[in-house]
DNA sequence: GTCTATATCGGGATAGAC
DNA sequence: GTCTATCCCGATATAGAC
């Protein structure tokens, strides 16, 4: 493995874990067991490995967020692994949503990306809604739309935050995808809700 | 007014503009036109000043969060306001809620009081539900609850800040509170939801 | 590509005069 | 109580040898 992917996935690891404002550069190249200005040869400081990192993350969320082909023809189902998908992602980059006010500000490049990811995702998830309640099997007017997207996507971005200083186990996805389905449950009909109960009690 | 309380009054806006990460000690020594060593006369350092300002913000939501006496009379309109009071407080302390993960991470005193104050405001909401329960003015299981309680609690934590990274011009507790009881919206019975409806709309 | 050594800078913190 | 001067340290970044 080159030097160079070893450098981005170690960087990652210690973000996640430690939050970026806690991880030097020093850090990193301990961590590798290499010098800091092999470090630097690589990568001319962390702004340049945030760079990076923020390109992976939107590579690797991209293909999830830009599937607003066919909404029409999706079944219950493939709402639960679109999300779950998308809550591996955001943990994989987790250090992104950790530190994310910090982040925004002290960096211009990730407040725009991060907005125009955000956005992205509300439009997705709009776009469920409009197919579901399409089919009527969502009843909600646009305010109720509205409010309904702001809260999902609250809690897509600070889900694992909010979980990390409210409890000490950490119980992945799954627990973060019934959160989000059941702010929708309210809004379905019977046979959809009773489908989604089902889902919800299979993946706890 | 006594240095030591301009100082306080100082450092917790600096903080809540620019985060505190990102304010130095000498930020706010220069900020206040006094010398460094001055400010390190009244405060031994930056834990110092937050452990003071983390014991403001307890004493000053402590009267709001232990209202659990009678929530059995409490009018809806109660219910409006306190949720009004706890967004204006936690619009004076933004900081804390800004950078929640950093804070909690680098401070452990803050990680308690925190923990502890969270799990108030999850006990006042518990209560609040309950109580609606009883009337039969909200219809909703065991599990129901406990998604909505955290949904609730999630967006007190997060909602200036989710405004924030999103961009949406800043409208104040008011759009707070119009989030917050949308969250309730659905599990309602009709007369307190066209009741809260009324009041969402009054307050926008 | 990788190392060691070092320069630089900024924030936290203290000493001692007034 | 308040100031000036200074120290310490950790993080960033570079220079130059191998």
């Amino acid at each position: 493995m080159k030097t160079r992917d070893r450098i981005l996935l170690c960087a990652l690891e210690l973000f996640n874990e430690h939050g970026e404002p806690n991880v030097t550069t020093l850090d990193i190249a301990n961590e590798l067991d290499i010098s800091p200005g092999n470090l630097y040869y690589h990568f001319r400081g962390k702004e340049a490995l945030l760079v990076s990192l923020v390109e992976q993350f939107q590579d690797h969320t991209r293909d999830l967020l830009e599937m607003r082909g066919d909404p029409q023809q999706l079944e219950p189902e493939d709402y639960w692994l679109f999300m779950h998908l998308l809550f591996e992602a955001i943990t994989d980059f987790r250090f992104l949503f950790q530190d994310l006010s910090n982040l925004t500000g002290r960096y211009d490049f990730i407040r725009r990306a991060m907005q125009h990811w955000l956005a992205a995702l509300r439009d997705s998830l709009n776009n469920m809604l409009m197919a579901l309640r399409e089919q009527g099997h969502l009843t909600a007017d646009d305010a109720d739309i509205e409010r309904l997207l702001d809260a999902l996507c609250q809690t897509f971005v600070f889900w694992l935050d909010f979980q990390r200083v409210t409890r000490r186990d950490d119980m992945g996805p799954s627990q973060a995808v019934r959160q989000v389905l059941g702010l929708m449950l309210p809004y379905l009909d019977e046979p959809s809700r009773d489908w989604m109960r089902t889902l919800i009690d299979r993946y706890s």
